[in-house]
DNA sequence: CGTACTTTTGAATCGCATCAAATCTGGTGG
DNA sequence: CCACCAGATTTGATGCGATTCAAAAGTACG
């Protein structure tokens, strides 16, 4: 990780009050880089500009369960006012992270009405895209959970498979096997298109249930 | 439902400012209500003072998902800005429910900022639920996300059935059948214990994973 | 007393997890 | 430039567990 850019995306710029920005860093962390680990104390937030971040925790068994893959936007919003984490941030891919103090966020919404505003916009964001993420994983196919993801989280039905369809499948909860032999399949039914690192759902079915 | 109480629930009552306690309508609902459906604008939020409410969603298929199993809070807390509602929300046992007008809630974060952190709190704390519940229905033994639920929602190892067996298992993404096998299966191992509408883990494995 | 719903048990089937192994890939160092 | 290695991708075979369909027994309610 890197001293990079004084620039600050632009979906954070208009987020955050102009105060903050002189406070924000942003570097580029290499795959593999931890953000932080069950149990630290949150002092910053991060906002991912570009790369991609999984929130994952151990489960008793020792496997890692994927809480939330993110390409974009603040990773752990819930943190905020908590004393620990209780997940682990990973950086799976190459990425640009945006590091701002919580101690100045708080300090700003104290005095600030519309940043609470505009935070309390995107938590609310963030609770639907979680409950989908419910629904999406109490399919009990992976044909329809993939199906549901495109659908709902793709842009015009492509969604970028990131850093890997390993990545992906313990996103969608379910081994990469199982999810290779789907693609597989789909794409030999013509339901699916795959290229570029994209998967794209080909519209014979229409049956989008939009947002 | 019939108009009640101008009491406010304790709970709801610290959570708002005393300027909204005035504005609060309380009243009993009965198993069947619907508070809204997909599609509707937002007016009131709903805040459940007993009882138990889920959101749910119709399938591709025409079955029903449910998103969230409510005995206490708000419910659809990120409705707050939305212009329409993105589930159904029915009430499965008879209730004692509080309305609050949504764009006296919008004033008074305006106004008050004070009001609107306490709102990121109750918010932070509901996504950290759901990602929970994401973490639970990524285990694929009814089992496991059996004593998932117990672990990370029940008080002293025990949670409440609440309005039948199916609402649990639909709570758990998994089919009634299958839900009864397992209680079934779990009291005969010694594992777990039924009792007036609540089940209780037994200490065999103290493996709580601490939130 | 009858209706509607929940709870419970049974049997057959299907899809995914699991284990195993081969192939492909990008990156490293000789 | 090539040999080599670690990880990702792909394919195969097997078994388990949940779904599904079916039906009986229990329970609440008017």
């Amino acid at each position: 990780m890197s001293q990079l850019l004084t620039e600050v995306p632009q979906e954070l710029a208009e987020l955050l009050p102009a105060g903050l920005h002189a406070l924000c860093q942003t570097s580029a962390y290499k795959k593999g880089a931890r953000l932080f680990a069950v149990g630290d104390k949150p002092v910053v937030m991060f906002f991912i500009g570009s790369g991609e971040v999984v929130l994952e925790r151990q489960g008793i068994h020792g496997e890692s369960i994927v809480l939330q893959r993110s390409r974009h936007g603040f990773v752990g919003e819930a943190s905020l006012r908590s004393a620990r984490y209780h997940c682990d941030g990973r950086v799976t891919a190459p990425s640009e992270i945006t590091r701002v103090p919580i101690r100045d966020i708080q300090a700003a919404m104290a005095s600030d009405p519309a940043f609470s505003t505009r935070w309390i916009g995107m938590l609310n964001r963030e609770l639907k895209r979680l409950r989908l993420q419910c629904e999406r994983l109490s399919l009990n196919r992976v044909q329809d959970r993939l199906m549901h993801l495109l659908e709902t989280e793709g842009q015009q039905g492509s969604y970028p498979i990131g850093s890997g369809v390993k990545s992906l499948a313990a996103e969608l909860g379910v081994t990469h096997e199982a999810l290779y032999r789907c693609v597989l399949d789909m794409e030999k039914k013509g339901l699916l298109l795959r290229e570029r690192g994209q998967l794209k759902l080909l519209t014979g079915a229409p049956g989008a249930c939009g947002q």
